[in-house]
DNA sequence: GAGGTTATTGATCGCATGATCAATAAGATC
DNA sequence: GATCTTATTGATCATGCGATCAATAACCTC
């Protein structure tokens, strides 16, 4: 009889660093941050729990490194998304439809379960005020844009960035629980989008 | 040698409901919705777990029972405190004030745990909708008052008061993580609520 | 004061969590 | 092909969770 052969498939530090990060927002994205557990990420990638121990000694900190990683890509993608549209006012719009949309409510888990989450996880908490100053940045940029280009008019772009992420996120959580109201919600947000922005009542609505 | 004494204070169901009850409000508003386990409670009343098990058969019950609870008192503290108003602008003043006041955070906290357990536990899910729909229909009193008495002009008052919840929700949530700008959160309410009443700018300020 | 109801306990189960540590073996180095 | 590094495992610990069940004793009723 021949050796049995190995059956462990060894692999780099850094593959499996990134096999075991992937996994995290797996699980994150579809069981929220609090499924995001030594087990469930050992099981997701088929190895022990004690190897996933050896490259995150911290459990804690793989859930603030993943909820990064995860709104980073978010932003990434909107902005992508945001891109075909050729006015400021356009871009708006995508946003916001993008932003309430049906497609994006595992990631709304993420940001409720973060905020949930933060008070118990420092790392995390630090993680979430990074990122919701990264969306800041970004809203202000569009905001800015759409001033530049004569479609918006706003006083104090800052803090209009704020009060519209503020009404996207609270309305998201809603949605968590009262579930179907999709487009009523974008409504509701175009609306105050409209006063804020400086735009004629209607500007934002769908095309 | 005389008989030891009973050294069990035997409580009647009621008074016994009523403490764990409170326990875990009191539990809720410390460490949040999360904070409710069986043994928290039984431990802080003094009592096993057992006898909790007796009286909640089901946790995830006594964690919706609870939630109901502390948003129902938060409406009855808030309206008692606007109630002062002698207008409705001042007691749209006052909502604003008091809700994004520093001393709500730990009922904003429970909130947050709410949509975020809210997805494993169906009945606090559906007890989150209830308690959502309850504050609604108080915005919308108070904002139907304001319109009978010529302060405010709403053309659609059931959209406004979602609006306002939403945006409250959303930068109470952001508070749990970015400290410090109560003031400033405050005035970004403030503008959105002078927009969508149909106010004056300026007309929400701080008197 | 005897008897019955039931509030309350204690013990225990099954499961999940994060973490640690020695032992193993895969793969690179020489 | 021997050697060394280290990725990976398996076993195990301490803790926490909800839940169940028989045993106990406090209180009420007669």
């Amino acid at each position: 009889m021949s050796t049995v052969p190995s059956r462990i498939r060894r692999k780099s530090p850094t593959d499996r660093a990134a096999e075991i990060g992937q996994a995290a927002r797996e699980i994150a994205l579809s069981d929220g941050l609090y499924g995001i557990t030594l087990r469930a990420v050992a099981a997701r990638i088929g190895v022990t729990g004690s190897l996933v121990s050896h490259y995150q000694p911290n459990m804690d900190l793989l859930v603030s490194e993943t909820f990064g990683e995860i709104v980073a890509t978010e932003i990434g993608e909107v902005a992508a998304e945001i891109d075909a549209a050729d006015s400021a006012t356009g871009a708006m719009q995508a946003l916001i439809d993008t932003l309430l949309g049906p497609k994006r409510s595992n990631v709304t888990v993420v940001w409720l379960d973060a905020w949930s989450l933060g008070r118990r996880n420092k790392a995390l908490a630090a993680e979430v005020g990074r990122q919701m100053d990264a969306w800041q940045a970004f809203l202000v940029g569009l905001i800015n844009d759409g001033c530049a280009r004569g479609e918006f008019r706003v006083a104090d772009v800052a803090t209009v960035a704020w009060q519209l992420l503020g009404i996207i996120d609270g309305l998201n959580s809603h949605a968590t629980v009262r579930y179907g109201d999709a487009r009523t919600q974008r409504g509701l947000v175009r609306t105050i989008a409209e006063h804020e922005l400086g735009l004629a009542a209607g500007a934002l609505d769908a095309r």
